[in-house]
DNA sequence: CTCAAATATTTTATCGATAAAATAACAAAA
DNA sequence: TTTTGTTATTTTATCGATAAAATATTTGAG
C-alpha cells in the first residue's frame, strides 16, 4: 500500500514518516483554493471542518500524516479550540483517526480498508436506488437529466477537482429520492471515504470511459429498470476498487482473487 | 409527539420547553449511574462523550431540551472544551444538534424521524444478517447462543438499564460476522437513535414477549434459514415502532396507515 | 394596548496560558 | 555496540478569560 500513501507530486512533503520542515506545507495549505467555500456567516468550526475534509479528501494531508495541532494553527489560522472540534468530527466520519493523549492523525489507508468501504458503499447504493427507482418523482428526473449533462460538459483538461464535484453531485443526485435521509447520509460519508481512495491513488480522472458508464446508468434508472441499474451500480463502483487494487504493486498479483471475493461478499447479503 | 418528550417521571424538570431551575437535574446527572463506565485513563473528551450519550439515550436529558455549556460544565465537572468536542462527536450520529453561534440541543424525536430510522435501520439489519448468516463461523455461533442466554436471564424485575445493554448486546452479536466495519458502525448508530425512542416512549420495557422472538430470530439464524431471519428482523423492528406510534396522541389514529406505508417503503428496496 | 426600537443580559465561540502526558534525546551500564 | 534508565523537549489536553453574537427586557411611540 506504500503507492497510496506516497506524497502529491509537486507539493514539498517532509521525507517519509517525518513531518519537520512544514514551512512549504503550511503556506500551501493556506493559499489551497476551495471547493465547498464555507458560508460567509459560518462558524470557524464549520470553516475548519470544509477545509480539513478538503485537504484529506484531496492527498494534500497525506495518509497517516499527524495532525499536529500548533501545525495546523499556523497553516489555517485558526484557534485550537474550532480546529479540534472540526478534528472530533471528521474522527466520528472517518476521515481522521483521534488516539487519546496522542493527537490526531489522517486515517491510514489499506487495501482491507478500501474493500469494506466498496462492499458497505455497494449495499447502500443498490438499496438507494432501489427505493429512489420506486419513489423518485418528475423533479427528480430532472435534476438527474441535469446533474448528467453538467457532468458530460467537463473536458479532460478541466480542473480535476470541478470534475470530482459534479461527479459526487450525480450519484447524490441518483439516490436522493430514496426516501431516507439516513441512508443519503451513510452513502454520502461511504462516497467521502472512497473518494479520497481515488484522488490518492489515481491522478489521471478517467482512464476508462466513465462517461458511457454514467450515461447508461441514467438510461436505466430514468427507465425504472432495476435489474439493469444495480448491476451498473455494483460494476461502476467494483471496476474503480479493481483498478486501485491492479494500480497498487502491493496488491497486484492478488487482484483478481481480491476482486473476485469482493463481488462474492456483496452478493451474499443481496440476495 | 408531545408523549414522547415529557420528562421521566421521577426527576424533577423544568416547566416546559424552559431550562431554568436546573439545581436537581444537575444533581441527579452528576451522580448518574453509568452504562458504560469511561475506561480509567480515559480522556475527559471521552467521559464526556460516555455520560452525554447515556443521558440523552435513557431521556435523562429530554429531546428538544438546550444543552448549555454552563450548566453542562457544573453538571459533569468538566470543562468546556472537553464537553464542546464530545458534543460535535454526538451531532455528528445525530443525537445532539448542533446550531453555529446558537449552541447544542439534544435531537427532536418526531414521529418522521422514527420511521426514516427504523426505515434504514431495518435495511441495513437486513443486508448485516444476510451476509452474517453466509459467513458467520463456530464462534459467532457460540456467541449468539451466550448473547441469547444473557438476555434470557434477565428477569422483569432486573434494571431495565442492563436489559437494554444486553438486548443492544444480542443484537450487535447477530450481525457481527457480516465482515464489514462500516455496515456494522452503521448498525450501531441507528441502534442508538431507535433506542432512545423506546427508552423515551414506552416506560416498560415488555409489554410483548419479546423473549419469545429473539429466540426465533436466534433459532433461524443459527438454522441459516435467510428467509425466515430476514421477516423476524422486519417484523421485529416494525412492530417496535408501531407500538410507538400507536400509543402516541398525535399519530395513533393514523398508525395503521403509516406503518402501511412504512413496511411498503421497506419493501420497494429489499425486492 | 400593541408593536417596534433600543438597551441590557445571557450565552456562545474563541483565544492565550498552563499542566499533564507522551515522545525524543541522551547518557550510563551490560 | 545494544540496552535501559533518566532527563529534556515537544505536544496534547485542559482551563479561565474575553469578545462577539444571540436573546430577553425595557422603554417609548403610535
Amino acid at each position: 500500500m506504500e503507492d497510496l500513501s506516497a506524497p502529491s507530486p509537486g507539493f514539498a512533503r517532509p521525507p517519509e514518516g517525518v513531518q519537520e520542515n512544514w514551512g512549504a506545507a503550511r503556506r500551501f495549505l493556506v493559499s489551497a483554493p476551495l471547493n465547498k467555500a464555507p458560508a460567509a456567516g459560518a462558524t470557524l468550526t464549520e470553516t475548519a471542518y470544509v477545509r480539513l475534509r478538503e485537504d484529506i479528501l484531496r492527498g494534500r494531508l497525506a495518509p497517516g500524516e499527524k495532525l499536529r495541532i500548533e501545525w495546523l494553527r499556523e497553516s489555517y489560522d485558526i484557534g485550537a479550540s474550532p480546529l479540534r472540534e472540526a478534528l472530533s468530527r471528521l474522527a466520528t466520519s472517518g476521515l481522521v483517526l483521534a488516539k487519546g493523549q496522542q493527537g490526531f492523525y489522517v486515517a491510514q489507508v489499506s487495501i482491507p480498508q478500501l474493500l469494506d468501504i466498496t462492499k458497505a458503499r455497494v449495499w447502500a447504493q443498490t438499496l438507494a436506488i432501489r427505493a429512489a427507482i420506486v419513489q423518485g418523482d418528475r423533479d427528480w428526473e430532472a435534476r438527474i437529466l441535469a446533474a448528467t449533462h453538467r457532468l458530460g460538459r467537463m473536458g479532460a483538461n478541466d480542473d480535476p477537482v470541478d470534475w470530482e464535484t459534479q461527479h459526487s453531485d450525480f450519484h447524490a443526485t441518483l439516490i436522493s429520492a430514496c426516501g431516507s435521509q439516513h441512508l443519503i447520509n451513510h452513502c454520502a460519508q461511504l462516497q467521502d471515504l472512497s473518494d479520497r481512495y481515488r484522488w490518492v491513488s489515481i491522478r489521471k480522472a478517467a482512464s476508462r470511459d466513465t462517461h458511457a458508464e454514467h450515461i447508461a446508468l441514467k438510461d436505466a434508472v430514468l427507465a425504472r429498470d432495476k435489474a439493469t441499474t444495480e448491476r451498473l451500480i455494483h460494476d461502476h463502483f467494483v471496476e474503480t476498487t479493481r483498478i486501485i487494487i491492479a494500480n497498487d504493486p502491493s496488491t497486484q498479483d492478488e487482484a483478481e482473487a481480491l476482486i473476485g471475493k469482493l463481488k462474492a461478499e456483496i452478493r451474499s447479503a443481496l440476495e
